[in-house]
DNA sequence: ATCTAATAGTTACTTGTGTAACTATATGGA
DNA sequence: TCCATATAGTTACACAAGTAACTATTAGAT
């Protein structure tokens, strides 16, 4: 049997000892905790290939696409939602193999600037070809137009939660279309 | 600025760098990420009211609707998408409660059975309420129609990474209604 | 100008979870 | 019937990532 079949008979067989259950929200939530270790699980295969581990490669991604090949450590740790520690090990690593280096803020003596390094910049053009192709090799079998339609309600369900955990913030517009 | 807003800027030039990037496949996977993080972090908020991790919160439900409130740790490892050792701890745990007992499977003396106790039948009751209304309010602000479309979306990607994984598996039966 | 509160990043410590190895037992083929 | 292989669960060890605490620095209110 799957085992999100198996999974699915024990949601049946709580919502019929709980009628109340939000049987919906339960399941999505799950499938999204499914989701994600599957992912993971399949992007590390190809990121062990390059000694790289799944937070390494976020960051590495995040400084690679940033104006000037550039961020600071609590910016990253902001928009990726790991910790400040956690980015400081991971540049500590990336560091180590000569991909990124660490500058001093010119104008701020607290923070510190991590920059892609030519090294660096090589590396990432001989690991993205593979990337992509395991990103697409991810993607569930979906029509263009399930596609934008799923995309959008991720999107969506994000924009919900960061909106609730921090209300000052507003309401962001709608997604452009980045294509 | 947000930070999914950010992270999209970040996407949108990594796009602009390499067009042939799989722009779609990349943000989803990207979004599962941040959802699981932020779906984890606030369910962890109310289940460390009762001194529970997701894990055993997962164990928990898994058991608490299994024929007989039973199972083992081999087919809640391979259900839940975490390891042998790890259900190991989690049942080590909730023993400690008297939440569960392990018992000896009389037809196989390697196997255990794991069972809910009475306490922990009265726990649950005690768990369930609040927690519905925690995964009420994680549901983004959906229709009830958007809803449907979105968990079939989420179900589908899920099977077609299992099915991925494991090609031996017959595709499953499309999602019977829960309800 | 001063001072309190907040922030940046690191280090030390803690927690969560994986893998490897082990023992005991079951399965299935020869 | 025997034996190799696989499985169940645990223990030992290793790794990933969080939190708490710290120092240095900045921001902003008074």
């Amino acid at each position: 049997m799957l085992k999100l079949s198996c999974f699915e008979s024990r949601l049946a067989e709580l919502q019929r000892l709980h009628p109340e259950m939000p049987v919906q929200a339960v399941s999505m939530v799950r499938f999204i905790i499914f989701l994600q270790r599957r992912l993971e699980d399949e992007l590390a295969g190809i990121l062990a290939q390059h000694d790289l581990s799944h937070s390494g490669w976020s960051l590495l991604m995040m400084i690679y696409s940033a104006p000037r090949q550039t961020i600071n450590p609590s910016t990253a740790s902001d928009v990726l939602g790991q910790s400040r520690p956690h980015m400081t090990r991971m540049t500590d690593e990336l560091c180590a193999r000569g991909w990124v280096e660490r500058t001093q803020d010119p104008n701020d003596r607290r923070a510190v600037e991590i920059c892609l390094t030519a090294k660096g910049a090589a590396a990432m053009q001989e690991i993205l070809p593979p990337m992509w192709r395991q990103y697409e090799g991810l993607s569930g079998r979906f029509s263009a137009e399930e596609i934008d339609l799923f995309s959008g309600f991720l999107r969506r369900w994000l924009l919900d939660l960061e909106t609730a955990t921090h209300p000052d913030n507003p309401p962001a517009a709608p997604a452009k279309d980045i294509a």
